[in-house]
DNA sequence: GTTAGCATGTAAGGAGTTACATGATTTT
DNA sequence: AAAATCATGTAACTCCTTACATGCTAAC
C-alpha cells in the first residue's frame, strides 16, 4: 500500500472477495460500507476495474447462479459481473498482510480494518497499534499548538480544537479496546503477556 | 465556495486577516489549526500565494514592526511576509458570508467554522444547521445499510460501522449545543422560538 | 564545520471529480 | 408512456502530492 492509488484496487478486490458484483453495486458498497470513498464516482471506479481486468486480477463472469445476465433479446450487455481470479485473491491477501506507515492514514486504515476478518492476527495488531500512535502523535501536536496560542484563540477556534481533540481521544480509547480484545483472543503467542 | 479549489485561498486569506505571515508559518498554521489541510505541501501553498498576489488580494510587505526582514547583508531575500490588501479583506468577507451545500462538507465546514468570529450570526446558524442535516442524512444512510446487511457483517465491519455512527452522533450533539448557544446569543429575532 | 531546521520555489505526475454520452429496466 | 433508477463508460479538468533544486541560519 505504498502508493495511495492502490487503495481503491485493494477495496475492490476485498469486496469482490465476498462475492461477485457489478460496478454499480460495487460503488454503492464502497460509498456506504467503507469510511473512505464517501463519494467515489464512476469516473474513478470503471477505469480501476479496467486496470484490474488488464492485470487479470478479476474477470468478467457469468453470475454464480448459472446463466449470464443475458435477457431474451440476446443483445443485453448491461450488468457486467466481476469475479476475483486466483491471482486476484492472492494479490488481495498480499495487500491485506502488509502493514506500513501508510496504513495508519485515515482512509487506508478504514479499508484495512474493513477486511480485518481476512487479515492475520499479528498484522491486525500492528495496524491497530500504528494507528493508535499516529493519533497520539496528532493529539500531542494539537495540544501543543493550543497551549502556544491559548490567548489569541477566539471561542470558535477553541471549540473546533476541543472537538477534534475529543474525537481523537475517543478513537484512541476505541483502538485500545480493540487491541486488548485482540490480545485476549490471541492465545497463539502465550509467552508475551508483558502488559 | 463553489469550487473546492477556493478553499485554500479562503483559508489563507482568513489566516492573513489575523496578522501578516510568511509562507512557511502559514503552512504550519494551516496544518495544525484547521482540520482540513492536515498535510498541505509547499507545492500547493506557494502557487496559491502567487495566485492571490496576481489577483492583488495580498501583497508582499514589510513587517508591521517597521523595517523589512533584511539582515545586514542587504541581499537577504528570504522570508516574504504577505499582507492582506483591502480587496483581500473584502474577498475574504464575501467568502465568509456565503453559505451553500458545499459548506456542509467536512473540510469546507472546518475552515468556515474556524473563521466564525468574523462570520455574521445568520450565516453561522445556516452553516451549523446545514452541517447538522448533512450528518443526520449520512447517519440515516449508514443505519439503513447496516440494517440491510446485518447478518452478512463480520464483527470488524460492524465495529467500524458503530464507531462511525457514534462519531457522527457526537458531532450532531456538538452542533446542537452550538446552535442553541447561537440562538441564545441572538436576541435579534425573538419572534421565532418555535422549537 | 556539519547537521538540522528554516525558507522558498518548480515540474511532473497521480488520483479523483465533473460533465457528458448512452441505453436498459422498473415503477407509476 | 413517462419518470426514476439502474447500469456503463469517456474526456477534460482540478487539485494536490512527490520529488527535486536552492540557499540561509542556528545549534552542536
Amino acid at each position: 500500500m505504498s502508493r495511495r492509488g492502490e487503495l481503491l484496487e485493494f477495496a475492490v478486490l476485498g469486496l469482490l472477495h465476498e462475492h461477485p458484483m457489478h460496478g454499480y453495486e460495487l460503488r454503492k458498497r464502497l460509498n456506504s460500507a467503507l469510511g473512505a470513498f464517501r463519494a467515489l464516482s464512476y469516473g474513478s471506479l470503471y477505469p480501476c476495474l479496467q486496470g484490474l481486468l488488464a492485470k487479470r486480477l478479476i474477470v468478467e463472469a457469468g453470475e454464480p447462479g448459472g446463466a449470464p445476465v443475458m435477457g431474451d433479446s440476446g443483445s443485453k450487455r448491461a450488468r457486467i459481473v466481476y469475479t476475483l481470479t486466483a491471482d486476484g485473491k492472492e494479490t488481495f491477501q498480499e495487500l491485506a498482510d502488509k502493514a506500513g506507515p501508510a496504513s495508519w492514514d485515515d482512509e487506508v486504515f478504514d479499508v484495512h480494518f474493513a477486511f480485518f476478518a481476512r487479515t492475520p492476527a499479528e498484522v491486525r495488531l500492528r495496524i491497530l497499534e500504528g494507528r493508535r500512535s499516529r493519533l497520539e502523535e496528532h493529539l500531542a501536536n494539537i495540544q501543543a499548538a493550543s497551549a502556544r496560542n491559548r490567548e489569541r484563540m477566539d471561542s470558535y477556534t477553541s471549540a473546533l480544537q476541543r472537538h477534534g481533540e475529543e474525537s481523537a481521544q475517543r478513537e484512541v480509547r476505541w483502538l485500545e479496546e480493540l487491541i486488548s480484545t485482540e490480545r485476549g483472543h490471541t492465545p497463539a503467542r502465550p509467552a508475551e503477556q508483558s502488559d
